[in-house]
DNA sequence: CCGAGGAGCTTGAACGTTCAATCAATACGT
DNA sequence: ACGTATTGATTGAACGTTCAAGCTCCTCGG
């Protein structure tokens, strides 16, 4: 069966012993007897050939290990598969417990799209590196978080026709793709819980309103003290954003008189410093005090007893997330949807 | 002054209204009056051309706002301005407190080179995603951290061939760069602040010895306490890796009889959970006992008072790594060195 | 029997840059 | 005055892929 021998070298060796060049997409077109272009179709699935030179391409690929460059699919296709993360740049910030997670959510669920993260952080004027990612193609979309109301960032890529995927909802005029949980179901669902292990004294412990985050928990905490027809004082809540102002507030309320039975928190961070504060005053936590957290990361075992905690689905987030802003950069389109995924409650032994 | 006009429309413009096409190189020579390949050397800065030509062509990139396609480039030059970082995977992990301010640190490293940094965890295979990434020519080089031992990723790029520096020490066969603090220095000076602070009864707790660097702290431990004549029991060096277990050990060491007075420990994360347990018994953390962390991240301050701790200098780490990997790409060389970065002690009120 | 249409495959061009070679003009040493 | 560097610049080719045509053969309806 006389192989036509085309030109019948391997992948194109460098004419020295050692250089193991990688083989390229003509290596296999060569190898598997097609023209370049079929390669390239059966690599990105399109029509346009037998099913038997699939295979014999596949097979192709698979004897010569070939992988396509990604530079140069980039440079014609426009495509960089490559998704761009604005990661929040303060270093000692306590939402930073939170961020970490939602990463490794995020590189896990653009890897099962074939996509990259590529992560960055501002250097000097926020938008800086967001218009040079843009300039230089780097990127083909971006994942925002942390919006603060109306994000400088959500305008820019909106206005560069570049698209993106917000985590929380931001820019109210911007058609825009965002993905929250319902912060407010959320709150209250942890006002519900505690009022459901007989709990009335309630407390709040959250940041203050710098974030919509921020602002929707404290009013699910105010809905679900509403729903139970609970009352509580104002000095019951507490919103601050140095942890250890917030530690001092704390102690004095819980050392005052008729203290709460019970604390709901804005953040395992403050529930961390909330169970601290509790400890200090010789309150067993879980027990003669409960305490929520919100966040459901690695720092809700950093705390004894474990935290019971909303938890924040970051896995679940991050697909939506990836999916919506891949799906954008297919279609070309930015059209306006939201998804709110719901919350659970991580139970612990802190309340 | 009569223009040449050489060709005298500006930035290829879409033939309808809206659509603002990017400018590229040919543009930029146009206006200039100069060749792509002048252009090309002024961006590189390269040699060969006059101060005036140089200053022409910056106006012109100025005027039109041009910045080089990165995915062009990469194709001809082989080089992608992004270096891959390899993130522990695992959602709950302690040391994970640490990651997030070394990413924000090499993030910023690799911006003052020019670099992005794409940031990439396993999923399956450890080394599938090192594979991919270096079959497509993604990144220019790695960066490794949390090296266990003798560490298969260092191998497999030494044996690819491929650039990488690593923060800590690993496989001690290869030829190969690191960056690591002198853990048995640090911890010992940990000891040092503590005895000079009249303590002589001192405890430990670390991880237990999966990665180097647990090894080496609680052998600074055990250094710091020769130089200064000391001897604990054994029982007042804990180890562990679910923080569940050690604040169980912990509370039975303090609730002891001849309790330790200091502890010094491998993690803010763990002395954060040392705090908790003291404060369970009653005790005043930086009074009746005395903590001190190892990080000097956020997690610092999330205890109250805010831990005195063996600060990693992540920003000198994550430049010292990156300047090093840059220089291994641009030479070709893998030279072995490695450098030994100083850690300082933060001081806050927890010892 | 012819022409339209489609399935299956190929070919030249293009993406935007840098590499390698070349060229013109000026300066230099003897 | 003449060969030879040196400086400043240009041009064609190349990087490895995908795009946009095109080509060939086969099928099928009229």
């Amino acid at each position: 069966m006389a192989e036509k021998q085309t030109e019948g070298r391997g992948p194109t060796q460098g004419a020295g012993g050692g250089g193991k060049a990688r083989s390229d997409i003509n290596d296999v077109a060569r190898l598997a007897r097609v023209s370049r272009q079929t390669v390239s179709n059966v690599l990105n699935n399109r029509t346009g050939y037998s099913e038997e030179t699939r295979t014999r391409v596949l097979r192709a690929i698979e004897a010569l290990d070939y992988q396509p460059h990604r530079a140069a699919r980039s440079l014609r296709s426009q495509r960089t598969m490559q998704l761009g993360y604005h990661m929040p740049g303060e270093q000692l910030a306590a939402e930073n417990a939170f961020v970490l997670g939602f990463i490794q959510a995020l590189v896990r669920a653009a890897a099962d799209h074939g996509h990259h993260v590529l992560v960055f952080t501002e250097q000097d004027d926020e938008l800086e590196v967001f218009r040079e990612l843009v300039a230089i193609r780097g990127v083909d979309g971006f994942i925002l978080s942390g919006s603060r109301g109306d994000d400088p960032r959500a305008h820019y890529l909106h206005e560069a026709g570049v698209p993106f995927a917000v985590f929380g909802r931001t820019a109210p005029g911007l058609p825009q793709t965002w993905v929250d949980i319902d912060s407010v179901a959320a709150a209250s669902s942890a006002v519900d819980y505690l009022v459901g292990r007989g709990h009335e004294r309630l407390a709040y412990v959250g940041y203050d309103a710098q974030k919509s985050w921020d602002v929707e928990r404290l009013e699910g905490f105010r809905k679900g003290l509403a729903d139970h027809g609970i009352r509580v004082p104002e000095r019951s809540i507490i919103v601050g954003r140095a942890l250890e102002a917030v530690h001092a507030d704390v102690l004095r309320l819980l050392g005052g008189k008729r203290p709460p039975t019970a604390v709901v928190t804005g953040s395992d961070v403050l529930a961390a410093v909330v169970v601290n504060a509790a400890k200090s005053l010789g309150l067993r936590v879980g027990q003669d005090l409960a305490v929520t957290g919100f966040d459901g990361g690695f720092v809700r075992h950093m705390t004894e007893p474990v935290l019971t905690s909303v938890r924040i689905p970051v896995d679940r987030i991050a697909a939506e997330l990836i999916a919506c802003c891949l799906r954008m950069i297919d279609d070309g389109t930015a059209q306006s949807t939201g998804i709110l995924v719901p919350t659970e409650i991580a139970v612990g032994a802190s309340a």
